[in-house]
DNA sequence: CATTTATATGCTCATATGCTCATATATTCA
DNA sequence: TGAATATATGAGCATATGAGCATATAAATG
């Protein structure tokens, strides 16, 4: 009897009306994926305090500088960091404050999270005293 | 650790000063990785709205069954979601705001940000005349 | 110019991940 | 209890993606 029906109609619509565009959350989706790398997160949050140079970036995250690069290529065509070229050395910056504040906000929240490798992610595992 | 000296060690020493733990930095990247998918992200958004049961989310979003319930069970295990059994149904819900206030403000940035699909979502709708 | 140093990039592989299919579990109702 | 409905889950497959390697470009320097 039931057409392809929702079973709560109210609720689906009150959802449907606050829905951004499709394009709009594909946007969205893009962009936390890009900030959702173990990779990308530690090089943007340090970008959030200065600009480095892709050599430094490597040292200091301990990657290779192919990596590095690879991972600034995205970062740039994504337009969330923005470019100095200095002699031979290329200054990385973040091309916005949306980042930086966006993970400030997160960070926040972690810090509040209890547990933040217990039960929060099955390939976080290392919890250590220091 | 040999002398491989930085560039720019007075940069790089404020960046190390203020870096979260890697713990934090890995809790976050996961947590943005959570929300930046393509098909969590308009779930998550359908969440923030309202609570609903897993054949409402899976008819609004267009996707089956089985791939709803998939990302709901990871939603879960890193206790994003929340749910609540009523009969054969499972209502789902976002397990705290932290999301809901993160995809406020990603949307936001969105919508000021030039170059997707600048299609005006419903969201923006307040924008008249300010 | 040739060389050295800093960065960028094409190719490739290994891995991760999301989906479908089939099936299992849970709950209601006859 | 057995059928029907709602949800959950395991396995397998197809695709996406991060990183390494080799090499290319760009700029300073001799």
């Amino acid at each position: 009897m039931s057409n392809e029906k929702y079973l709560d109609p109210d609720r689906v619509a009150r959802v449907t009306a606050r829905a951004p565009s499709n394009d709009t959350l594909r946007w969205v989706a893009d962009w936390f994926g890009t900030l959702g790398d173990p990779t990308r997160a530690p090089l943007l949050h340090a970008l959030s305090v200065d600009e480095l140079c892709v050599g430094d970036l490597a040292l200091l995250l301990a990657l290779s500088q192919s990596a590095v690069s690879h991972q600034l290529r995205l970062l740039r065509h994504r337009r969330i960091v923005a470019t100095r070229r200095v002699g031979k050395h290329v200054y990385y910056r973040l091309h916005d404050e949306h980042v930086a504040s966006i993970l400030q906000l997160a960070i926040a929240h972690a810090d509040e999270t209890p547990g933040h490798g217990a039960a929060a992610s099955q390939t976080t595992r290392q919890r250590r005293r220091s």
